[in-house]
This record gives structure tokens, sequence and C-alpha cells, in this order.
DNA sequence: ACCCCGATCGTA
DNA sequence: ACGATCGGGGTT
């Protein structure tokens, strides 16, 4: 899924944008998932059903936007990492803090299902984008894993 | 009650 | 390279 998200659009709001950057935290045996360390209140929405918000702060500053992907009781999700925003502007938000601060995604916002949400969901555009992958970034452990998903053209 | 630390970002 | 800033989660 995290590579399906690439090139497909984040709609929260008035906000949309084409997915750039993606990064997949799955299941029981990823130490640098938050589900790793097994369920608690924060990641309980990770182990329920595909296609809720899973929302987080972090460093007590900032939110970050992931996709729950797989199925009940299989922890994992899409951290939205990269978005090239569709307006006149065309910024590009580089980082998952940026996104949520821009967009005004928080916690409040934590567990939303996108497949019926009319205030976050996503949505496709007709071509899709070639991306590579990467080592995560931002995490200390399991940084053999390519897991990260970068749109061509991106830097990194 | 206390402590450590983090899927970040802006500034130096 | 580092500090800001605070909640989550484990330990006392």
């Amino acid at each position: 899924m995290a590579e399906e998200l690439i090139g497909k659009v984040l709609v929260f709001k008035q906000h949309r944008g084409i997915i750039t950057e993606t990064e997949a935290y799955i299941g029981f045996d990823d130490p640098a998932s938050h589900a790793f360390k097994g369920e608690t209140p924060r990641t309980k929405i990770m182990f329920g059903k595909a296609g809720f918000s899973y929302v987080y702060l972090i460093y007590g500053m900032y939110h970050c936007l992931n996709i729950v992907t797989e199925k009940a009781g299989f922890p994992a999700a899409v951290l939205i990492r990269g978005v090239q925003l569709s307006d006149v502007s065309k910024l590009h938000l580089d980082g998952p803090g940026k996104i949520c601060r821009h967009m005004g995604i928080t916690k409040a916002h934590y567990g939303i299902d996108v497949a019926t949400s009319e205030e976050l969901y996503l949505g496709c555009i007709k071509q899709t984008l070639a991306f590579s992958k990467t080592p995560r970034i931002g995490i200390k452990v399991a940084t053999d894993r390519l897991w990260r998903f970068l749109a061509k053209s991106e830097k990194g």
C-alpha cells in the first residue's frame, strides 16, 4: 500500500495534494513500528481494520498522519511523508510534520475512516508516478529495510 | 510520581 | 549539531 499511495491524492478539508513520499511500518517483527511493543491506547487503531487514520504527536510539537493497512489484528500503517499541493502554490510539503501543520491535521483526526469520510480521504489521478525505494529515515532500528518510497524527481 | 525517549523541524 | 516541547509507556 505504501507503494500504491505514491501518486494518489490526499484530501483533507480544503487541502489536496499528490502524495510523493511514504513509509511502511508493518507487523509484529518491525522494531521501528509503534505497534512493535504491542497494542496500547495510542496504537490501537493500527491493530484494527485498514483504511483508518493514525495520527500521533511526535517530539511534543508535530503531528504525523498514517493510513492503517492490512487486516484487523495485524498492525501496519503507511506514514505520509511528502505531498505536492494541488493548489496554485504547488508547494511541496516535505516531511510528515510539515504536512499536518500546514493542513491542520491533529490527534482530533485520529481514527477517521477514509473510505467514508468527506473530511479526510484519498483519490486517484490518471497517471501513476514512478518511484524509488530507500531505507526509512528518522529511525534508529531496522534501517536495512527499503520501506521508504519516493516519487521520481524527488531528491533523497 | 518519575523518567526516558521519540516515524520532526528550524536554526546554528 | 542541537534545542524545543510533551505525551506515551514503562518503572518505582
